[in-house]
DNA sequence: GTATCTGCAAAACTTTTGCAGTACC
DNA sequence: GGTACTGCAAAAGTTTTGCAGATAC
């Protein structure tokens, strides 16, 4: 899957949105990037390491905060510290996260929604399954551990 | 269930851990409230409310690092800041959190232990099912949202 | 021209850490 | 008595906020 700064731009312009340079810079990485696990701190750090951005930490997070509600951006807490961000497009996975090391995979959404289903029944919770987290102990750590 | 502070001081104990008041503090309140969602900053208000225990907030998280150190206690970060700690014990459930007001609900583990398998299969990871939480949105805010 | 954004700096919030003193065993 | 634990205070890490000035439309 391949996503141009554009389809984001025009997202946020469709909002009412104005463009600037900083929001250009974030969607800019997010399309560059969009099949990574981006941490608020990474996009930060590329964003003001391009002299045609260079946005502000905050302006950053005002702008994930936008593609969030404009519903182009997800974002998840994996375990400790750091939000993970994806595109809402892209973000029909789970992330298993490993609670010693911190390292991360990504499985497929299959297999899952009978519990999704038994769940919203039960709860009336209505389940987002693009998004979330399940901890474990990953292979290298599991090894360590025995 | 029901666990008298005494099972989790012994514990300690049996860690060679020296017995002191904040612990005891400490293990009462979640005793006491074994089956809530405790959070950090909720035991440290009940503890510093307690006369008995007085507890400091660095103390606490100390105590709660022992315990989960000991395997007594678990902790899970559901959704934005708050960790929310329960009992390895009582520990066999999942958290559905709402993405948008914050509210829990918890279900079982049932129905689950199919795609855990899968995806140990799949990812190599040693998967916690004891410890994980799901979004979506609670049937309140689900409501609203229409 | 004006409402929206930005940058800066500081705060909020949770959790961690250093260190001198206290208390458990 | 000696080591482990506590309290205090400050720091660390991520995210949010207030406000004056800049900028997109």
């Amino acid at each position: 899957m391949h996503i141009a700064p554009e389809t984001l731009i025009d997202a946020l312009r469709g909002q009412g949105l104005r463009i600037t340079r900083a929001r250009r810079g974030v969607c800019s990485v997010i399309a560059r990037n969009h099949s990574d696990h981006l941490t608020a701190a990474s996009i930060l750090e590329e964003v003001q390491a391009d002299p045609e951005a260079k946005a502000d930490q905050s302006t950053v997070y005002r702008t994930l905060d936008a593609l969030e509600a404009a519903g182009l951006l997800v974002h998840s807490h994996l375990g400790h510290g750091a939000a993970v961000y994806h595109l809402a497009s892209e973000a029909a996975h789970q992330h298993v996260v490993c609670s010693r090391c911190g390292a991360t995979a990504s499985v497929p959404a299959a297999g899952l929604s009978d519990w999704l289903n038994e769940l919203q029944e039960s709860t009336g919770f209505h389940v987002d399954p693009t998004h979330f987290a399940v901890t474990g102990l990953c292979p290298d750590c599991a090894r360590e551990s025995v």
